[in-house]
DNA sequence: CGTAACTAGTTGACATGGGACTAGTCCCGA
DNA sequence: TCGGGACTAGTCCCATGTCAACTAGTTACG
């Protein structure tokens, strides 16, 4: 399951949150896969890692064994539970992680959220309905703002060293600057700084592919 | 395909970028999958939505045209062309699109980047590895920022109004936000603010999940 | 003692994304 | 005039991710 390029072999395997988590959990120690989600739990890493389904974790953790990147160490049947496959990194597993994060951190993935792809799309509302959902969407981005920033006031209270923070302050920076962006779009909707002339744009459609 | 609750009946489809601007175009005018693709490039809506793959394209259409949101209005044989199946959209279609946007405006949706995800395994890395990480990042990040700031002037420049240009002004202003994280994090790195002691961590990890 | 919540793992349906493939048409230059 | 490359249009397969439900035993609580 992998390709060579030059001489220089590389995994077809692509990351994502998941399986970079469970490789980096698995350096740590072996776990079982609802080992795996505890932990993520535990250590409040569920907000960068949606582990909250386990049919990604059990399918991911399958996928990484049938790639040799981690390995079966044993199955426990403890007592009547259901049987419990512990797992650990390979040798491979610590390459291809080290691999991963590299790509994951340097190269910025394009997404395509839905908040643009909804604004590109405004003429369908009225200026009043957009003005009322974007009060809504700043209420819930300033929640999570405030979650954020308790978070990591918790954890800084903890002694926790900011290296082991990072992802929660930057989720906090670029959330705030939606809320911040948000509010002065609706501010300028508010005092008619925004023309919402429907009329210039659907001339502007027509002009374009008529 | 619909549910109702308490009288009310929602659709179950659930929005997405595609879907909606799909509904969005035909709303405009009648259109087969590939002129809905042609129209989104032309548009240059294409950092919103991602049409470039023409498989979710069409299945996309197909999954509307199930659900009776869209109608075949005719299939049309150009010559030797293969066969065009032209959509427009129902009524129902234009109830949904409305709702879809006013959902997609209003609740901001958890996703899972994978750049945070990334930056919670950073004990990988070595802080130099991580700090030329940043810079390729930053510097990927700083090139669409002056792409999105190029796009805006020259729409502006068309005389295109603003509410034309709220989701590049919108992508403009996180991916900058972004930026700026990143730049504050490798410039602390840089000075020594941001120490890296990989024990203190190891040491939080043990205590926690003996 | 019963029921609710937790522990663990499994399954199926469905959506998305990337890549490749077919097959015909049109244009441009050697 | 012939051949290559680009465009038109649609299809298929694979990998991955998400949701929701289902089983089935265990612990806790009233």
């Amino acid at each position: 399951m992998s390709t060579s390029y030059a001489g220089c072999s590389i995994s077809i395997v692509n990351g994502s949150p998941m399986a970079l988590t469970i490789l980096a959990l698995l350096h740590y120690k072996p776990l079982h896969p609802y080992g795996v989600q505890r932990l993520i739990q535990q250590w409040g890493k569920d907000h960068v890692v949606n582990v909250n389904q386990r049919a990604s974790l059990y399918r991911t953790m399958e996928r990484l064994r049938a790639e040799g990147l981690i390995a079966v160490r044993e199955t426990s049947r403890d007592q009547a539970y259901p049987e419990r496959t512990v797992y650990e990194i390979t040798e491979a597993g610590q390459a291809v992680a080290r691999q991963w994060i590299t790509v994951m951190l340097g190269v910025p993935k394009p997404e395509f959220p839905e908040f643009p792809a909804a604004l590109s799309n405004l003429l369908l509302l009225t200026p009043q309905d957009f003005l009322a959902t974007l009060d809504r969407r700043l209420a819930a981005l300033q929640e999570r703002v405030d979650a954020l920033d308790e978070s990591l006031s918790r954890e800084a209270g903890l002694g926790l060293p900011r290296i082991a923070m990072l992802e929660s302050e930057y989720l906090r920076a670029v959330t705030a600057a939606e809320a911040q962006w948000v509010r002065s779009i609706a501010d300028d909707l508010r005092d008619n700084r925004l023309p919402w002339d429907a009329e210039t744009l659907a001339a502007f459609a027509e002009d374009q592919a008529p």
